[in-house]
DNA sequence: TATATAAGTTGTCATACACAACAAAAACAT
DNA sequence: ATGTTTTTGTTGTGTATGACAACTTATATA
């Protein structure tokens, strides 16, 4: 299923009518797209996915070697009669850097062409890291790597991940560092620093999209996901095989799905969403935690924990969690939830209670054939799937994309969904 | 924007690789919709649309006509100087069966390839329907109605809408006859009687996709729908240009959007959900009507009366709608809420507090770019949008398609979103 | 009536993929 | 060992499709 689409809004080309060059593009593009998927695969598998001729797959593939993407390998361990098959495989000799953001942190992975993370720096910021900070600390950490990478490496560009969506006025990024950096600017900004296209897009976002490609979601084109921070609840959604967008990119923001009436009263940050009702905090305070732990800490405890005041929260929590799940599902009917993060525990906790409120509050059509997944804990994915937006374009159009190594942008690369 | 979606899920073909007829297939069928969504077109628009040379776009035209799908009227009162183009058109030698069910009526329209209600037949049904009597007359309202057409018309099939899913245990359509008629017996039934490829779809879906591509939405890509029937609310929502579907087709039934949290004890029909909280039962209450009308005077009474009771009445539905509203806009973030029924009334009479409490509880960033509209009242939109079922293949590959003379049906045409 | 302008038609060319024949490389049978 | 079978890659030819350019048609304007 190629069916994935990393490409933001403006990219897509808007000429309605196909010409000789748009198949070829086309076909370039869905095996270097395969491959990235997939990993290295046969000559003959590929003949087989495609449908086209061998002899069409021998001219793209070779294609693709002259551009410097993939090379053959002439034989692995293979089996059964016949002339055994070249096996394409990805070169990496083309990557992109990923930056992830937090709130307290900073990573920044190179990720090979292949879908490979080659290698990752994690920072620790400041509490509240002003988006100056948080530019300056990536671009000295990209420098760095940059210095490492071996001879002839190209890079497609940088993608970054943010928690929630700049410029949004409740709570889910709630520091004024990022409320006076909207996003344009941002790109803009660590663009012109490192002198390479730019791409930003929420996190929640990326790690679904990366779920759906290289994770637990491969199997399924219509999810719903939510993932549980320390504070705040991300979502998204893929329907069809692409990801929610909407207008301006803030659609499937699921921490802003409403569990009860709105307070008459207004606010600041809004009442009564999945964000302000599902929170971490209250599982670690029945815990009688006050330091912060991390994931696999807080689920050791809780599992091993015989306290009843634990059991309420959990229960509490879940009960939660299952009607917000069940009106997500009758919604949008997906084939898959993922939960992310703590959230992923709560259903490691609990599974049987959860599915059972959910089942008490959904529509049994939708609800049948709906499976409940919890994410794998601490995988790279979320780089992963940062990565794929400077790769997009490349995928995209492999003869035709060029490496910047100008510092000027275009406007699309600017502008971030 | 040629990017709506009117095929059901398994109809798009699984081959990834591209060969130059699917090159000659997409630009035929990209010039057969364009001229299906915007009427007669000179061949200079056309190639100014396509980007095609003025060569193919003669040699596209020149099979279209050859299938005698299109034909080209020498001139009409054009100006400017030069040469007058050729107009192309639609011919409405190819025609679809609409067939639209409701509670109380069934309404039986052909609809030309061009788009155009060309005939409409509308009966009174007994007051819950059996599936079985719904076929039966819709089958012999389309036997009458094939025997007025015109000499060597071709038929492509017929769409159905039903109101709300069939086999939803909720309350949008609790007629027992609907829920012993799963849709794809229904479609197969009707198929067999009437001996034409029959598809079926959500009428919310269809009213919102013929927003999308003839009505007021056609300027947006990204739509919420809303709906307020007699009884319930429908709903859809239109991401990135496409109909959200789902796993299985049951998404973006906004009805079911939650309000209130649901009560802990079970009932039947889930509470708090927008169908239960938005009734036009509790408007026609406040004007003391007790018998049916419908919205043209409803409308009248809503606006002429001082009642104080009536006004509290529109504020209490206004002030539920404007949340459900903001609550689609944070996860939806689209450029444009449709509103329609007696929604589009609510709207009509108090746009004012409506945005006021949208405001109040959606997000900034989602919000400031929105419209929100009413959709045409009492038109044809939504015929249009069920004839563009069976007309979607033909669309898609105008030389390919076969006009089924035969009974038989092949699974696809039998499967319901 | 001549000229400019816009648009449709026709013929040639380039190209991308299909197809068929051939070559290569390994497993299997004798 | 050697030939046969099987699978795969390569090469050359064919076909179809759209680009392009030259030509023709048709109208407005000077």
């Amino acid at each position: 299923m190629l069916d994935s689409d990393f490409s933001q809004r403006g990219v897509e080309d808007n000429a309605l009518g196909r010409t000789r060059e748009h198949v070829r593009r086309h076909n370039l593009s869905t095996i270097l797209t395969t491959l990235h998927r997939e990993g290295s695969l046969g000559r003959n598998v590929l003949t087989q996915r495609t449908g086209l001729n061998r002899s069409t797959i021998s001219s793209l593939v070779t294609e693709l070697e002259a551009l410097g993407l993939v090379e053959e390998v002439p034989a692995t361990g293979q089996t059964g009669a016949g002339r055994p098959t070249l096996v394409v495989g990805i070169r990496d000799s083309v990557v992109a850097f990923a930056v992830a953001i937090d709130i307290d942190s900073i990573i920044v992975s190179v990720v090979g062409l292949s879908g490979r993370v080659l290698k990752s720096v994690s920072r620790r910021t400041p509490d509240a890291p002003a988006a100056r900070t948080a530019i300056v600390m990536a671009r000295d950490i990209i420098t760095d790597l940059r210095k490492d990478l071996p001879g002839g490496t190209r890079i497609a560009g940088v993608g970054v991940a943010l928690p929630g969506q700049v410029s949004v006025s409740d709570g889910v990024v709630s520091e004024p560092a990022f409320l006076n950096w909207k996003q344009a600017p941002f790109a803009e900004r660590l663009s012109d620093e490192v002198g390479l296209p730019v791409f930003v897009d929420n996190d929640a976002r990326l790690g679904l999209m990366a779920e759906h490609d290289f994770g637990v979601g491969k199997p399924y084109s219509n999810i719903v996901y939510l993932v549980g921070h320390a504070v705040g609840i991300g979502g998204g959604v893929i329907e069809g095989g692409r990801p929610l967008r909407g207008a301006r990119g803030f659609a499937g923001d699921l921490g802003h799905f409403r569990l009860t009436p709105p307070l008459t009263i207004p606010t600041p940050g809004f009442s009564g969403t999945l964000s302000a009702s599902l929170q971490r905090d209250a599982l670690l305070e029945a815990l009688g935690e006050t330091a912060q732990i991390d994931d696999l800490k807080l689920e050791g405890l809780l599992t091993s924990s015989t306290s009843a005041r634990v059991r309420r929260a959990i229960e509490t929590q879940v009960e939660r969690l299952g009607i917000a799940i069940a009106g997500l599902i009758n919604i949008f009917n997906p084939e898959a939830v993922l939960l992310a993060g703590f959230l992923g525990i709560l259903l490691e906790v609990d599974r049987d209670h959860l599915e059972k409120v959910i089942a008490e509050h959904v529509l049994e059509p939708s609800w049948t054939h709906t499976q409940i997944l919890r994410t794998e804990p601490g995988s790279d994915l979320l780089m992963i799937g940062t990565s794929e937006l400077p790769l997009a374009p490349l995928l995209k159009d492999p003869s035709g994309f060029e490496f910047t190594r100008a510092v000027t942008l275009t406007a699309v690369e600017k502008s971030t969904s």
